[in-house]
DNA sequence: ACGAGGCTAAACAGGG
DNA sequence: GCCCTGTTTAGCCTCG
């Protein structure tokens, strides 16, 4: 998506070696270069085409600048794609790309915000129509360029400089009609990302690519039209003194013209902007050298602080690493702040996880669909209500309906919250008695199969009762029997949470054999492996739905997580008024939930919860939804599903990221076998 | 308050 | 005697 330096930044040879030379010179270039590229221009262009001549030679010195420009920084230039040198647009192609999110605010975006799948497919859906109109934004250009060139070429052969003037005029008036055209098409493209930028999806650093337009207004634009862009974007012009490129993306702000007195460069700080107010960037940046520019530091970027909520613009790295020492060093603040972008992690992973369950949701129905028929769509993320049952339910997943009796929801089981793997529930690894009770018929074995990674790296037992996983390891066995040996292993194998406190769950798994009438134990020439009686199981009690115990634990401890969290946090946004969210969640729905509902936590909201669990919302934040969709006790809206496991993912990344986990609380692992 | 389901802990027995 | 396997009991928790 992003055009790190349009092609047309790419070095041309022969226009560098021609670099210093005239006009002419360059039209030949240009010519050949065309011909070569199999655009054949044709001779026959009219006369009136001729006006373009004078543009065409802005275009070409513009071109000519350009190129020398990247002579010059040279670091770009290597970058750039040479394979197409005979592209003939002057003018940074870039410049006319589309304002596509760059890999920077793609990761910006993911860092600090949280795209439900509809925000992102509207964006997507957004950048590729702007694309398209870039495209034969550009195919204009070209087409208009080589006229030109054409002409240019007959004027030559024919000798001519006399209507110069009067060209010179209708050359302007073409110029604006063409630049206002441009115009026009980077106005849309800036509406676009303020329009992102307010709805928080996007946040672009002052530093960072300056819009399309402004290069276009400078490579070739007269003063005037800047005067007019300036007008229209409301941004301040710079001296940039010497053409330079202030960021890896920004060769579209090829300090051309000509024309133009100091190539001013326009930056535009998108953020100021979209506050009707200009910001003046620092011209330093050009000063950055190669090195610097290599330091890479996820916090610093274009030369623009990327803590949350701060984008202090640093000169160069040094500074910024003196600025993040001064500025972000380990108070309360940050930790605050750190606890939010936890957060905001969180729910990025939950989001993907949700989609991921989704996609796989998709294709288990399409693959099971003959045998699930009434049975509801695959596995919805319920947070909450996620409960294993050793009952029906879970009963052999591919080829049991859910039992009619139960939620249509499947579920998968999230885990003791959603977030809660990273925060909370890795405090409930231990030995809480959460046990998803068989009410909603869970899938387990798809749950499993889903969140398989997760189990096996977090340590978060999975909301399953022993019964449950013990019957899944034994119908997952080849011959549908295993030996309690097979059955350890199984479990430590598909659970981290199983590799510790042996003793305590291998007891637990033994007990469940002898307990439960289902399992039934068949002597074998080798010993004794453990078989499961469906029947049994079916029978082992009637579906209920009830909302389940444990997950109240979960809340509880959420809560007890969280409120120091928020107090940090308010008190962090009280004392300092950090916009905490501003930057992440400017417009962001996802994380305004999550803000309110920290708020509702706060507010005890806790208590109706885990007194109502009727509260459900469909658009409820995956924080909301880890505080308060546990107690949930009705099928979930398919739609509400939160991803359970997707925090799974969290988890396995983030157990040691989770600066409230106690991991006193556990035993220490006795074991393994 | 009670029963049910679930979990943990532990005692105990048998076999290798 | 130790360990593993298997059974059983007890106590606790939470929900309905």
């Amino acid at each position: 998506m992003m055009q790190e330096s349009g092609p047309e930044t790419k070095s041309n040879d022969s226009a560098v070696q021609n670099g210093g030379s005239s006009g002419n010179h360059l039209l030949e270039c240009t010519l050949r270069e065309s011909r070569s590229n199999g655009e054949t221009p044709s001779l026959e262009a009219g006369a009136a085409e001729l006006a373009h001549l004078q543009q065409h030679q802005a275009l070409q010195v513009a071109r000519q600048l350009l190129i020398h420009q990247q002579q010059v920084s040279g670091v770009k230039a290597h970058k750039r794609n040479d394979k197409q040198p005979s592209l003939q647009v002057p003018v940074s192609v870039a410049m006319m790309t589309p304002q596509v999110i760059t890999p920077q605010q793609m990761q910006q975006i993911l860092q600090q915000q949280v795209l439900t799948p509809q925000q992102l497919q509207v964006l997507i859906q957004q950048q590729q129509a702007l694309m398209l109109h870039q495209q034969q934004l550009q195919e204009f250009y070209k087409k208009q360029q080589d006229q030109l060139q054409i002409q240019l070429i007959q004027q030559q052969h024919a000798g001519k400089q006399p209507k110069e003037q009067q060209q010179q005029q209708q050359v302007t008036t073409q110029q604006l009609a063409f630049q206002q055209q441009l115009l026009q098409m980077q106005q849309l493209q800036q509406q676009h990302l303020m329009t992102l930028q307010r709805q928080g999806l996007l946040s672009l650093q002052p530093g960072q690519p300056t819009l399309p337009l402004q290069s276009l207004a400078q490579g070739m634009i007269p003063t005037e039209l800047q005067q007019l862009w300036k007008e229209v974007t409301g941004s301040h012009t710079v001296d940039d003194g010497a053409c330079n490129n202030h960021s890896s993306l920004d060769l579209s702000t090829t300090c051309v013209s000509s024309t133009a007195p100091p190539k001013p460069s326009l930056l535009i700080n998108p953020q100021a902007s979209t506050n009707g107010q200009a910001s003046v960037l620092t011209p330093k940046r050009e000063s950055m050298s190669h090195e610097e520019y290599m330091q890479s530091h996820p916090l610093y970027g274009h030369g623009v602080c990327k803590w949350p909520g701060c984008e202090a613009v640093c000169e160069d790295y040094s500074s910024f690493i003196k600025h993040l020492n001064s500025e972000h060093a380990l108070d309360d603040r940050s930790t605050a702040q750190c606890r939010v972008q936890m957060q905001v992690v969180q729910q990025l992973e939950l989001q993907l996880s949700k989609d991921k369950e989704r996609l796989q949701a998709m294709m288990s129905h399409l693959h099971v669909k003959s045998t699930e028929p009434k049975a509801s769509p695959q596995p919805l993320n319920l947070v909450s209500s996620v409960t294993l049952s050793k009952t029906a339910s879970e009963s052999s997943p591919q080829s049991l309906p859910h039992t009619p009796t139960t939620p249509t929801t499947p579920l998968t089981p999230i885990t003791q919250g959603p977030s809660v793997i990273t925060t909370t529930s890795i405090h409930n690894v231990g030995p809480i008695r959460r046990r998803y009770s068989d009410k909603y018929n869970v899938p387990i074995s798809s749950d499993i199969a889903q969140n398989q990674e997760f189990y096996k790296n977090a340590e978060v037992r999975p909301p399953f009762t022993y019964a449950s996983l013990i019957r899944q390891a034994i119908l997952e066995s080849p011959e549908k029997q295993l030996t309690l040996n097979e059955i350890y292993n199984w479990f430590t194998r598909m659970f981290a949470y199983f590799r510790r406190n042996a003793a305590t769950w291998k007891n637990a798994v033994r007990h469940n054999l002898s307990l439960h009438k289902c399992f039934v134990r068949v002597e074998n020439v080798k010993g004794a492996v453990w078989t499961v009686d469906e029947i049994e199981f079916q029978k082992r009690r009637p579906q209920k739905i009830s909302g389940n115990p444990s997950l109240i634990k979960n809340i509880q401890t959420s809560h007890a997580y969280c409120t120091p969290l928020n107090a940090a946090l308010q008190a962090s946004m009280a004392e300092n008024s950090i916009p905490l969210y501003t930057t992440a969640s400017m417009g962001n729905p996802a994380l305004t939930s999550l803000a309110s509902a920290m708020r509702e936590e706060l507010n005890g909201v806790i208590d109706h919860a885990t007194s109502n669990g009727s509260d459900s919302s469909p658009g409820r934040s995956p924080m909301q939804a880890m505080h308060h969709v546990h107690v949930k006790e009705e099928p979930l809206d398919p739609d509400d599903n939160e991803g359970p496991l997707s925090l799974v993912t969290t988890a396995n990344q983030s157990p040691d990221f989770d600066p409230d986990r106690d991991y006193e609380d556990e035993p220490v692992n006795e074991d393994m076998d």
